[in-house]
DNA sequence: CTGAAAATTGCGAATCATTCGCAAAAAATA
DNA sequence: TATTTTTTGCGAATGATTCGCAATTTTCAG
């Protein structure tokens, strides 16, 4: 394995959040080109170190993410108002996959699981009601 | 609703696939412009007649899906091979969403779920070698 | 250690889907 | 029907990702 992705590599397995090609892009700054960090996404995530998800947030539009393979399978939620992730814990739908994979015939290789909203603390915000529009009523603090 | 709109609204509510933005745009093809089915898609997402999710498939790339909201909400399989989509019926992860929010914290407004892989008719093929590259031992058809 | 052959990189130029700007057309209001 | 508000068409941006290709590494046999 080269340099590039070696690096790339070793930010996905010690990130505790998914990455975007950015991120690692600029993670890499100065060590390799953009195009290499493509390139070795592709590279770790056809071999099996990596897999990667596509989330729509509102604010930002599509965004692919990547995370390491070494740790087990788990899913995620994205916050669209501060637009960080949470973890939501290990995969707990693998029987439910199974019994839709046999109802259905098909034979599953991948899937993708993730939520969006707000996370605990964007939930308080007074700019809530952007999004919420609803919880009127009370005694805004403004 | 103006005739753009009514006609992308009419074009989900009928498929029972989801469909592209570029399948919509075809299909409004002299109707109206791609530009406005992008906006029609948005205005409809926006108001609650449609959703939309992001796959990303290993032969096609990134592709943005939307299915009408008339119907209960579902999950998709898209096979790898004929990119065609399978119903996996009417979710079944509400009540894991449901604990994952308490245990997480956050307030969960919209989450994506499918799976990829083989469909039925796929996994015969002799091609599926290149993707499943097991399985051999048994003699091929070749 | 070499030296050739194979694989990977850097960089700038394409792509491709999606978004924008803005004047014209259509719809909503009064 | 006149006036105001929205939506459209179209062509020009965008932004993320991919490509082409020559220069640089790696790999590997000798
Ligand atoms: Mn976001
Ligand atoms: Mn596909
Ligand atoms: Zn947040
Ligand atoms: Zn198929």
């Amino acid at each position: 394995m080269t340099k590039a992705r070696k690096g790339v590599k070793r930010l996905l397995d010690e990130a505790e959040k998914p990455l975007s090609a950015l991120d690692v892009g600029t993670l890499m700054e100065g060590v390799c080109d953009l195009a290499t960090v493509y390139r070795s996404l592709h590279y770790l995530e056809e071999n099996g170190f990596a897999e990667s998800f596509v989330l729509h947030c509102s604010a930002h539009g599509t965004e692919r993410y990547y995370v390491s393979r070494k740790a087990p399978h788990r899913h995620w939620f994205h916050c669209e108002r501060c637009h960080r992730f949470i973890d939501l814990g290990a995969c707990r739908i693998g029987a439910i996959l199974k019994s839709m994979e046999s109802e259905a015939g098909v034979l599953i290789r991948h899937h993708a699981l993730y939520a969006t909203g707000l996370c605990e603390g964007c939930r308080g915000e007074d700019s809530v009601s952007e999004l919420v529009e609803k919880e009127r009523g009370e005694e805004g603090r403004e």
